[in-house]
DNA sequence: GACCCTATTATTAGAGC
DNA sequence: GGCTCTAATAATAGGGT
Protein backbone atom coordinates (compact mmCIF):
# COMPACT_ATOMS: atom_id res chain seq x y z
CA UNK A 1 0.00 0.00 0.00
CA UNK A 2 1.17 3.52 -0.83
CA UNK A 3 3.13 2.34 -3.28
CA UNK A 4 4.33 5.70 -4.29
CA UNK A 5 5.49 9.08 -2.97
CA UNK A 6 2.07 10.58 -3.97
CA UNK A 7 2.94 12.46 -7.27
CA UNK A 8 1.59 15.71 -7.33
CA UNK A 9 -0.40 15.81 -10.16
CA UNK A 10 -3.93 15.32 -11.65
CA UNK A 11 -4.94 11.66 -11.67
CA UNK A 12 -5.66 10.13 -14.27
CA UNK A 13 -7.68 7.34 -13.84
CA UNK A 14 -11.66 8.78 -12.92
CA UNK A 15 -12.34 6.21 -9.73
CA UNK A 16 -8.84 6.89 -8.37
CA UNK A 17 -9.54 10.40 -8.76
CA UNK A 18 -12.88 10.45 -7.49
CA UNK A 19 -11.55 8.54 -3.99
CA UNK A 20 -8.88 10.60 -3.82
CA UNK A 21 -11.11 13.47 -4.10
CA UNK A 22 -13.65 11.88 -0.66
CA UNK A 23 -10.35 11.20 1.27
CA UNK A 24 -9.13 14.45 0.49
CA UNK A 25 -11.71 16.69 0.90
CA UNK A 26 -12.62 15.49 4.09
CA UNK A 27 -9.13 15.76 5.62
CA UNK A 28 -9.07 19.46 4.11
CA UNK A 29 -12.17 19.99 6.24
CA UNK A 30 -10.78 18.35 9.13
CA UNK A 31 -7.38 20.61 9.03
CA UNK A 32 -9.41 23.30 8.16
CA UNK A 33 -11.80 22.92 11.50
CA UNK A 34 -8.25 22.15 13.55
CA UNK A 35 -6.18 25.08 12.93
CA UNK A 36 -9.79 27.59 12.92
CA UNK A 37 -10.34 25.65 16.58
CA UNK A 38 -6.46 25.30 17.97
CA UNK A 39 -5.80 28.72 16.73
CA UNK A 40 -8.90 30.87 17.58
CA UNK A 41 -9.59 32.16 14.09
CA UNK A 42 -11.78 32.60 11.01
CA UNK A 43 -11.53 30.13 8.12
CA UNK A 44 -13.47 29.92 5.10
CA UNK A 45 -12.77 26.96 2.86
CA UNK A 46 -15.12 26.16 -0.50
CA UNK A 47 -14.19 22.83 -2.49
CA UNK A 48 -15.94 22.74 -5.78
CA UNK A 49 -16.57 18.57 -6.53
CA UNK A 50 -15.87 17.73 -10.66
CA UNK A 51 -19.48 16.92 -10.91
CA UNK A 52 -20.50 20.07 -9.16
CA UNK A 53 -21.00 19.06 -5.91
CA UNK A 54 -20.30 22.06 -3.29
CA UNK A 55 -18.77 21.58 0.26
CA UNK A 56 -17.79 24.27 2.48
CA UNK A 57 -16.75 25.02 5.62
CA UNK A 58 -16.98 28.35 7.22
CA UNK A 59 -15.59 28.55 10.82
CA UNK A 60 -17.87 31.17 12.20
CA UNK A 61 -20.10 31.54 9.09
CA UNK A 62 -18.91 32.21 5.82
CA UNK A 63 -20.30 36.16 6.24
CA UNK A 64 -18.55 37.28 8.87
CA UNK A 65 -15.42 35.26 7.48
CA UNK A 66 -16.18 36.91 3.72
CA UNK A 67 -16.79 40.64 5.22
CA UNK A 68 -13.94 40.58 6.95
CA UNK A 69 -12.04 39.27 3.78
CA UNK A 70 -13.75 42.61 1.95
CA UNK A 71 -12.69 44.98 4.77
CA UNK A 72 -9.18 43.84 5.08
CA UNK A 73 -8.74 43.79 1.52
CA UNK A 74 -9.99 47.63 1.09
CA UNK A 75 -7.88 48.27 4.27
CA UNK A 76 -4.76 47.19 2.41
CA UNK A 77 -5.74 48.41 -0.83
CA UNK A 78 -2.74 51.43 -0.42
CA UNK A 79 -0.14 49.29 0.01
CA UNK A 80 1.65 46.11 -1.04
CA UNK A 81 -1.60 44.05 -2.03
CA UNK A 82 -0.22 42.00 -4.92
CA UNK A 83 -3.46 41.87 -6.45
CA UNK A 84 -5.92 45.33 -6.41
CA UNK A 85 -9.07 44.63 -7.89
CA UNK A 86 -10.48 42.30 -5.27
CA UNK A 87 -14.25 43.75 -4.89
CA UNK A 88 -16.93 43.13 -2.57
CA UNK A 89 -17.92 39.69 -1.10
CA UNK A 90 -21.19 39.13 0.42
CA UNK A 91 -22.36 36.26 1.64
CA UNK A 92 -24.93 34.96 4.69
CA UNK A 93 -25.67 32.23 5.99
CA UNK A 94 -28.96 31.49 8.05
CA UNK A 95 -27.58 29.15 10.47
CA UNK A 96 -23.73 29.54 10.79
CA UNK A 97 -23.09 25.83 10.70
CA UNK A 98 -19.94 25.32 13.02
CA UNK A 99 -19.68 21.89 11.35
CA UNK A 100 -18.97 21.41 7.58
CA UNK A 101 -21.70 21.68 5.58
CA UNK A 102 -22.52 19.44 2.59
CA UNK A 103 -24.99 20.99 -0.31
CA UNK A 104 -25.74 18.57 -2.67
CA UNK A 105 -26.51 20.08 -6.23
CA UNK A 106 -29.28 18.83 -9.20
CA UNK A 107 -27.33 16.08 -10.71
CA UNK B 1 8.72 15.51 21.66
CA UNK B 2 5.44 15.71 20.72
CA UNK B 3 4.64 14.82 24.01
CA UNK B 4 0.47 14.25 23.94
CA UNK B 5 -2.24 13.40 21.15
CA UNK B 6 -2.91 17.33 20.09
CA UNK B 7 -6.30 17.81 21.77
CA UNK B 8 -8.15 20.05 19.55
CA UNK B 9 -9.01 23.00 21.46
CA UNK B 10 -7.79 26.47 21.74
CA UNK B 11 -4.34 26.85 22.68
CA UNK B 12 -4.08 29.00 25.55
CA UNK B 13 0.10 30.40 25.32
CA UNK B 14 -0.30 32.63 22.82
CA UNK B 15 3.34 32.37 21.29
CA UNK B 16 2.47 28.42 21.14
CA UNK B 17 -0.31 29.59 19.24
CA UNK B 18 0.99 31.55 16.94
CA UNK B 19 3.77 28.70 16.11
CA UNK B 20 1.02 26.48 15.77
CA UNK B 21 -1.06 28.96 13.32
CA UNK B 22 2.12 29.34 10.78
CA UNK B 23 3.04 26.11 10.61
CA UNK B 24 -0.82 24.23 10.37
CA UNK B 25 -1.43 27.27 8.02
CA UNK B 26 1.11 26.21 5.69
CA UNK B 27 0.03 22.31 5.46
CA UNK B 28 -3.37 23.92 5.45
CA UNK B 29 -2.46 25.56 2.57
CA UNK B 30 -0.39 22.85 0.67
CA UNK B 31 -3.37 20.59 1.29
CA UNK B 32 -5.62 22.25 -0.80
CA UNK B 33 -3.42 22.98 -3.35
CA UNK B 34 -2.61 18.91 -3.39
CA UNK B 35 -6.50 18.40 -3.31
CA UNK B 36 -7.14 20.92 -6.13
CA UNK B 37 -4.01 19.70 -8.52
CA UNK B 38 -4.66 16.32 -7.64
CA UNK B 39 -8.43 15.85 -8.33
CA UNK B 40 -8.28 18.87 -10.94
CA UNK B 41 -10.59 20.81 -9.23
CA UNK B 42 -11.76 24.41 -7.80
CA UNK B 43 -10.73 25.42 -4.07
CA UNK B 44 -11.07 28.79 -2.12
CA UNK B 45 -9.45 29.22 1.06
CA UNK B 46 -9.25 31.84 3.05
CA UNK B 47 -7.53 32.52 6.57
CA UNK B 48 -7.36 35.10 9.26
CA UNK B 49 -4.66 35.67 11.94
CA UNK B 50 -5.83 36.91 14.98
CA UNK B 51 -3.32 39.40 14.20
CA UNK B 52 -5.37 40.56 11.16
CA UNK B 53 -3.39 39.14 8.26
CA UNK B 54 -5.19 37.59 5.76
CA UNK B 55 -4.21 34.55 3.68
CA UNK B 56 -5.74 33.16 0.74
CA UNK B 57 -5.70 30.39 -2.10
CA UNK B 58 -7.19 30.39 -5.17
CA UNK B 59 -6.98 27.21 -7.20
CA UNK B 60 -8.00 28.89 -10.26
CA UNK B 61 -8.87 32.53 -9.55
CA UNK B 62 -11.12 33.46 -6.11
CA UNK B 63 -13.25 35.13 -8.58
CA UNK B 64 -14.43 31.70 -10.57
CA UNK B 65 -14.69 29.91 -7.30
CA UNK B 66 -16.86 32.34 -5.90
CA UNK B 67 -19.14 32.73 -8.72
CA UNK B 68 -19.58 29.26 -9.07
CA UNK B 69 -20.20 29.32 -5.17
CA UNK B 70 -22.74 32.04 -6.01
CA UNK B 71 -24.46 30.03 -9.30
CA UNK B 72 -24.56 26.60 -7.06
CA UNK B 73 -26.48 28.41 -4.19
CA UNK B 74 -28.85 29.68 -6.88
CA UNK B 75 -29.75 26.71 -8.26
CA UNK B 76 -29.78 24.11 -5.27
CA UNK B 77 -31.97 26.70 -4.23
CA UNK B 78 -34.96 25.04 -4.31
CA UNK B 79 -33.33 21.74 -2.89
CA UNK B 80 -32.10 20.05 0.03
CA UNK B 81 -29.97 22.72 0.94
CA UNK B 82 -29.64 23.41 4.63
CA UNK B 83 -29.35 27.19 4.63
CA UNK B 84 -30.96 28.96 2.31
CA UNK B 85 -30.05 32.65 2.68
CA UNK B 86 -26.53 32.35 0.91
CA UNK B 87 -26.46 35.57 -1.59
CA UNK B 88 -24.44 36.77 -3.66
CA UNK B 89 -20.72 36.42 -4.26
CA UNK B 90 -18.65 38.96 -6.03
CA UNK B 91 -14.64 38.94 -5.91
CA UNK B 92 -12.26 39.30 -8.82
CA UNK B 93 -8.62 39.18 -8.72
CA UNK B 94 -6.18 41.08 -11.16
CA UNK B 95 -3.79 38.48 -11.31
CA UNK B 96 -5.82 35.08 -10.62
CA UNK B 97 -2.67 33.62 -8.72
CA UNK B 98 -1.83 29.97 -8.54
CA UNK B 99 -0.05 30.36 -5.71
CA UNK B 100 -1.10 31.43 -1.94
CA UNK B 101 -0.90 34.89 -1.35
CA UNK B 102 -0.09 36.65 1.09
CA UNK B 103 -1.80 40.24 1.94
CA UNK B 104 -0.44 42.38 4.83
CA UNK B 105 -2.62 44.06 7.07
CA UNK B 106 -1.90 47.91 8.40
CA UNK B 107 -1.12 46.94 11.76
C1' DG C 1 -21.17 6.70 -1.43
C1' DA C 2 -19.70 4.85 3.97
C1' DC C 3 -16.84 2.35 6.55
C1' DC C 4 -12.56 -0.78 7.95
C1' DC C 5 -7.62 -2.17 7.70
C1' DT C 6 -2.63 -1.56 7.34
C1' DA C 7 1.78 -0.24 5.53
C1' DT C 8 3.76 3.74 4.34
C1' DT C 9 4.27 8.63 3.78
C1' DA C 10 3.20 13.29 5.55
C1' DT C 11 2.62 16.40 9.09
C1' DT C 12 3.87 18.45 13.14
C1' DA C 13 5.13 19.62 18.43
C1' DG C 14 8.78 20.92 20.66
C1' DA C 15 13.14 22.22 20.71
C1' DG C 16 17.32 24.86 18.96
C1' DC C 17 19.56 28.23 15.89
C1' DG D 1 9.29 35.73 11.31
C1' DG D 2 12.69 32.03 9.03
C1' DC D 3 14.93 27.19 8.89
C1' DT D 4 16.48 22.57 10.85
C1' DC D 5 15.97 18.28 13.45
C1' DT D 6 13.57 14.35 15.57
C1' DA D 7 10.16 11.54 17.48
C1' DA D 8 5.65 10.92 17.55
C1' DT D 9 1.05 11.36 15.74
C1' DA D 10 -1.93 12.00 11.62
C1' DA D 11 -3.23 11.22 7.05
C1' DT D 12 -3.74 8.31 3.35
C1' DA D 13 -3.22 4.80 -0.99
C1' DG D 14 -4.79 0.76 -1.99
C1' DG D 15 -7.35 -2.81 -0.83
C1' DG D 16 -11.57 -4.94 0.99
C1' DT D 17 -16.71 -5.16 2.97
Amino acid sequence: MVRQKTQIRKIENLAARQVTFSKRRRGLFKKAQELSTLCDIDVALIVFSATGKLFHYPSSSMNQVLERHRLQSENVGELQQPSREMQVIVCSFASPSQLPVTVAAKN
